[in-house]
RNA sequence: CGGGGAGUGGCGCAGCGGUAGCGCACCUGCUUUGGGAGCAGGAGGUCGCGGGUUCGAAUCCCGCCUCCCCGACCA
């Protein structure tokens, strides 16, 4: 039988916008650059969000909303800031059918707007630390737009917190590393996420540090996950943002902001699909086990209708699936384009001995089960599910990782994978000269993979020591 | 913005001077249903836009627009 999809080892972009369409993720919208998020890409995004948005509150930070539109001279307050930005803004300049007095801009992050009011709400040190997120929209008017991976306009999260020093602001971005951000895509989205410190080049517009989560994806690009930046007091002062500390004097904030987006769902299809379609990790999947009626037949469906009343009552989300107007085949192979993790098929065949078919999405492994064990084994299919998935894709990331000991060795260790190459080899000349060839550092960690603890701000002392650099081609 | 390519039913394509067709999808009916069912019937298109050549243009000419792929930017 023919594939439904473009298989990945011939065109791996062609494969992943095939799996977009058929596993009904998304579409483009009518605006170059725009993406329409289907009913199925986007239960997946709000379980993503569910399982975000509690980890974000666990860390303190309280949900907001502050405006779409920003004046266009908030954007320009902060030098860098602006001039990262500028080339992506959408600009409004007409609104009630006359031109504005000051265009404003459709927000491309929030960073100007909530600091002008953070430095009304902060005062005093005991405001502080102050730490607000707000799931929104945003818009950068990308160049090559990509469905989830890079669209104009996208969904996410982004915090922005204050606090009274550089250590404790530090110290909040690598709790949101660490605690929300990895924990996520690790423990959710089943993807095990390099995390280290970015280059002064990779660095966000007007952050002194930016800590990043770099995930490889079934190519062997990478993709930036999410990013947690140091502000140091560059929105502080641009803000005025200011407190008197127990002394009585005026100090600026230090601040964080941090943000992941609707391209976790892109890191997803490309780090778990198969030429199968989508496999979704069940922490994340809408539908984690889909109870297929394979014929027309009264004690098939009494039997689904009862398996499926068993495993919601054990907590799981399921579906019944009783068209059998459409063909099992046609039914078996839409809900692996779909990605769920685990199919029972209840039919007259197997029930004639008190059974049902147990199928798993990950592995594609068959069984027949009694019917008084399916919950059981349902529940151990979906726990190693999700584990299996993870190792897989940490088992493919260190197939394709290649230390290197020399600059000249990279682009070869880059080709389809990651190269890791000591830091002091590579240097911001190295790191020009590796762009040109279309690589990049991803990031910078310690030998053992571990953060840097004094990552060395361009304004801070010598770079620690024994750093190395994880290269590869990025999307 | 530089280099390539393409615009024809929902999607993918053929047709390249004589008035539009194929596959998939869709609708109806019957037979099917344990890995994308079969047969029969049916619906759907100002051929990207504007102008020109011609008895006649999807097809040839001119202009414009849009989209896709490869590079510089990016969650």
């Amino acid at each position: 039988m023919a594939s439904p999809l473009t298989p990945r080892a011939t065109d791996f972009p062609r494969w992943y916008q095939d799996v977009i369409a058929r596993a009904e993720l998304a579409d483009n919208g009518p605006v170059r650059g725009t993406m329409v998020i289907r009913p199925w890409g986007y239960a997946i995004w709000e379980r993503l969000q569910a399982e975000m948005d509690r980890r974000i509150k666990d860390a303190g930070a309280e949900n907001a909303y502050f405006p779409l539109f920003i004046p266009q001279s908030y954007l320009q307050r902060e030098a860098e800031h602006v001039e990262g930005f500028s080339p992506e803004l959408a600009v409004v300049t007409h609104g009630g059918g006359k031109q504005l007095e000051e265009p404003v801009v459709v927000r491309p992050t929030s960073e100007t707007v909530i600091n002008s009011f953070i430095a009304k709400w902060v005062q005093s040190y005991r405001d502080l630390p102050l730490l607000v997120n707000q799931w929104a929209n945003v818009v950068r008017w990308e160049l090559r737009p990509r469905l989830f991976l890079r669209t104009s306009e996208f969904l996410w999260q982004e915090g922005h917190t204050a606090h009274a020093t550089e250590a404790d602001a530090r110290a909040y971005a690598l709790q949101i590393l660490n605690d929300v951000y990895l924990q996520t895509m690790v423990d959710v989205l089943a993807i095990p996420v390099l995390i280290g410190h970015k280059t002064a080049r990779e660095r966000f517009a007007g952050a002194t540090q930016t800590w990043t989560c770099e995930g490889m994806m079934g190519d062997g690009k990478a993709l930036q996950m999410g990013t947690s930046h140091e502000l140091g007091q560059n929105f502080a002062k641009a803000f005025g943002i200011q407190f008197s500390d127990e002394t009585g004097a005026q100090q600026y904030a230090w601040q964080t902001s941090w943000g992941a987006s609707t391209r976790m769902i892109g890191a997803l299809i490309m780090a778990h699909g198969d030429d199968r379609g989508l496999r979704l990790p069940p922490a994340l999947a809408p539908v984690e086990v889909i109870v297929l009626v394979i014929r027309d037949d009264e004690a098939v469906r009494a039997a689904a209708d009862a398996l499926v009343a068993e495993l919601r009552a054990g907590g799981h989300r399921v579906r019944l699936d009783a068209r059998t107007d459409v063909s099992f085949g046609r039914r078996a192979v839409d809900w692996e384009l779909k990605g769920v993790p685990v199919r029972v098929e209840v039919g007259p065949r197997d029930l004639a001995e008190g059974n049902v078919t147990l199928v798993r999405r990950d592995n594609g492994t068959k069984r027949a089960v009694p019917l008084a064990g399916v919950a059981s084994e349902v529940a151990a299919d979906l726990v190693s599910a999700q584990a299996d998935l993870l190792s897989s894709a940490l088992a493919q990331r260190e197939a394709r990782t290649t230390v290197v000991a020399s600059i000249e060795d990279v682009p070869a260790a880059a080709e389809d994978g990651f190269a890791v190459v000591p830091w002091e080899l590579v240097g911001a000349s190295g790191e020009a000269t590796l762009a040109a060839s279309g690589l990049s550092v991803r990031c910078l960690q310690r030998p053992d993979g571990s953060l840097a603890t004094d990552a060395a701000p361009d304004d801070g002392g010598t770079p620690e020591p024994g750093l190395r650099a994880v290269v590869a081609k990025a999307y």
